[in-house]
DNA sequence: TAAAAGTCGTGATATTTTTCACAATTAATT
DNA sequence: AATTAATTGTGAAAAATATCACGACTTTTA
């Protein structure tokens, strides 16, 4: 769908660029540069000038870009105009963080339905965000695709197989598990563990001075 | 210091491939090849070939790595046989996931200390991690060399401040805000909301099938 | 109105990262 | 002992990403 020449670099910006845009817009400002954007986002300005030429030319040269604009041209292209409904399984200590969260404000990207398997959670709710029995994803996911996973690392295989059977093919997994799809179905990791060592490591090893 | 050869990408795979030569070396396996760890860690096994030649000729040709030995390796390479202390600031409903959550089983990372404004929270502790005034941090913080942040957005530049002046340098940060530093501190920025929306507009806007 | 300053869009170039593909070597098998 | 199968380490190529640098155009200033 759509032209699937912007690279992937690009795409993971966009949401970081529509959210700046926000804020100036809220601001009131009506007019942003490469430079200033980039100041702010701390991208290098060539390469948002990059990043949004493969959209067209949405700016003007001399002048920049108008926030309102440009604003208008992402809320499109991000589908921003509807809400992503969006399933939660594993309401433990990182779920019920997301649960307590807002995607909707900024992102409209809503955590509808939770799951999880501790039977003195099911049929409670958090912040509003009913928890369902992981044994019900069948009657109760229907027509939401995509998954958030926080669940034990032990359960995630099995989990993500039922996942994948019940129509989810977009999951952001948070277990250290490196899960197995099929390849209609996307997976993005967060490891945390991993981020948080890959940080104490970049601080060992690499020069201190200039990057 | 050492060899700053190494790509960046691959020092923020190293992690990665430590935890899963642990899960081996406990599964009691003796040797394992790149095929084997490519399937595992889902990383082309040439990939992981080159990333281990950085630190020399690890494995055996036609053998395959030795996994006691790799694993010494890394676990020097990483400075893992030290615990590094990390501390928490913002013990909200992320830090406090965070908090409960032992990186040092896995990672040798100890969330030592926790800092907080709100003052019910404070002089409390969370398993066993004491939570002090985010104003004490020049008395507590002591030797601490890297922070994760975790408080609303709207502190995260005042407090990064504070932070760096405190001698911090590296900072997890998990605030929408880009934080300004100098350049002998190092930010590394996991945006959960930008996350999502980037899985999100992957799946609306990529082909389905292959890759 | 003319000159100066600012800024985009992009060709060209540089840098980084990934992947291919194979000689060299080891282990396993017959 | 000889043959076959497995697997590394790496030169070379490809792909992806980032940056430079400048012509073209717009706005601002004088
Ligand atoms: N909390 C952190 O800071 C942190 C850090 C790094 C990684 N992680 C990873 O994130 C994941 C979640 O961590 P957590 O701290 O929230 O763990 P947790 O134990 O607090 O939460 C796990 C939740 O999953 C539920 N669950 C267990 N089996 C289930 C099943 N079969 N189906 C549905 N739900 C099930 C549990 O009832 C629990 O509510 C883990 O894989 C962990 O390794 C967490
Ligand atoms: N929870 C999530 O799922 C989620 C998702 C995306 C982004 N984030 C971001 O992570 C950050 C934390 O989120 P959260 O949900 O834990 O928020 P939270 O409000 O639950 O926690 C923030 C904590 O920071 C403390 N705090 C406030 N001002 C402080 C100060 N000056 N010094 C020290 N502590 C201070 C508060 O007392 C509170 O305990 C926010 O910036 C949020 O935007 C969170």
């Amino acid at each position: 769908m759509q032209q699937n020449k912007i690279p992937q670099a690009t795409a993971k910006r966009l949401p970081l660029y529509y959210r700046f845009l926000n804020n100036l817009n809220q601001q009131g400002k009506k007019r942003v540069s490469s430079k200033e954007l980039s100041e702010a986002v701390k991208v290098d300005s060539a390469t948002i000038r990059r990043d949004f030429s493969y959209f067209g030319a949405l700016g003007k040269k001399g002048y920049g870009y108008n926030v309102e604009y440009l604003l208008g041209f992402f809320r499109s292209t991000l589908d921003h105009h509807e809400v992503t409904e969006v399933a939660l399984i594993g309401a433990g200590n990182l779920g019920t963080a997301f649960l307590k969260y807002s995607f909707l404000k900024n992102n409209n990207i809503r955590i509808s339905k939770a799951f999880d398997a501790d039977e003195r959670k099911v049929g409670s709710d958090i912040d509003g965000v009913p928890i369902y029995h992981i044994d019900d994803l069948s009657e109760q996911l229907d027509g939401i695709r995509v998954a958030i996973l926080t669940v034990p690392s032990t359960e995630a295989e099995v989990i993500t197989e039922n996942l994948v059977k019940e129509g989810i093919n977009g999951i952001l997994n948070f277990t250290p598990a490196r899960i197995t799809v099929p390849n209609h179905v996307r997976v993005h990791h967060i490891d945390l563990a991993v981020e948080l060592q890959a940080l104490v490591y970049f601080l060992k090893h690499y020069p201190l001075d200039k990057e």
